[in-house]
DNA sequence: CGACCGATTGACT
DNA sequence: GTCAATCGGTCGG
């Protein structure tokens, strides 16, 4: 389910650098019977990707300027994804900020990747990452560090959608300070 | 083809 | 708290 992915890393290499961040907040998006997920409608050019086995990496392009990544999670043919919404920079935090900062002047370090589209950009996520491999090398999720304790898990509605709003499908490590906001 | 709108963010009152 | 940015996807005509 989802709420596993909490506490486990997602690394990127880029080049030499590598990033890494714990995945501290995540929501999950159940294909065609539900509405506020973009394979509500079936499979198109677009979200053909969610609908593939699980294991590859959906990355959507919204809002005119930001991008978005899912992981896939069920078998050929599905749609399920879950949307990665942020996370706790783990390694590669001054690489993060440069890629954020040239976006934007300014970046906050509490702003890095406490978002869906935020964390896209400091882990170097996008149009081309859309369908990738996480069998892979250079965008992979490690399991939860042993060392980590077990995550305390909270749960709310979803955010930003205007459809489904009943469903409590987001899901996020409790008192984790990197996690986004609260659901209106 | 035109209209509408979005799984967001950053700037601003 | 409000709101514009900015463009691809989707749907109706």
């Amino acid at each position: 389910m989802a709420a596993d992915l909490l506490g486990c890393v997602l690394v990127r290499r880029a080049g030499r650098t590598l990033l890494a961040g714990r995945i501290v907040e995540v929501e999950a998006y159940l294909g065609t019977r539900d509405p506020a997920s973009h394979a509500f409608r079936g499979r198109t050019r677009r979200n053909e990707v969610m609908f593939r086995e699980g294991g590859h990496l959906y990355v959507y392009f919204t809002y005119g300027m930001h991008y978005c990544a899912n992981v896939v999670t069920e078998e050929e043919g599905v749609g399920h994804a879950v949307l990665l919404r942020a996370l706790e920079p783990v390694q590669g935090t001054v690489a993060m900020h440069r890629r954020r900062s040239a976006f934007h002047p300014r970046v906050e370090e509490r702003h890095l990747t406490d978002g869906p589209a935020r964390l896209c950009q400091a882990m170097d996520i996008g149009r081309a990452e859309n369908g990738a491999d996480l069998c892979g090398t250079t965008i992979f999720i490690a399991p939860r560090p042993a060392e980590d304790p077990r995550p305390t898990i909270g749960r709310t509605t979803r955010i930003g959608i205007s459809s489904g709003t009943a469903h409590r499908w987001r899901f996020f490590i409790k008192g984790n300070s990197w996690v986004s906001r609260r659901p209106a």
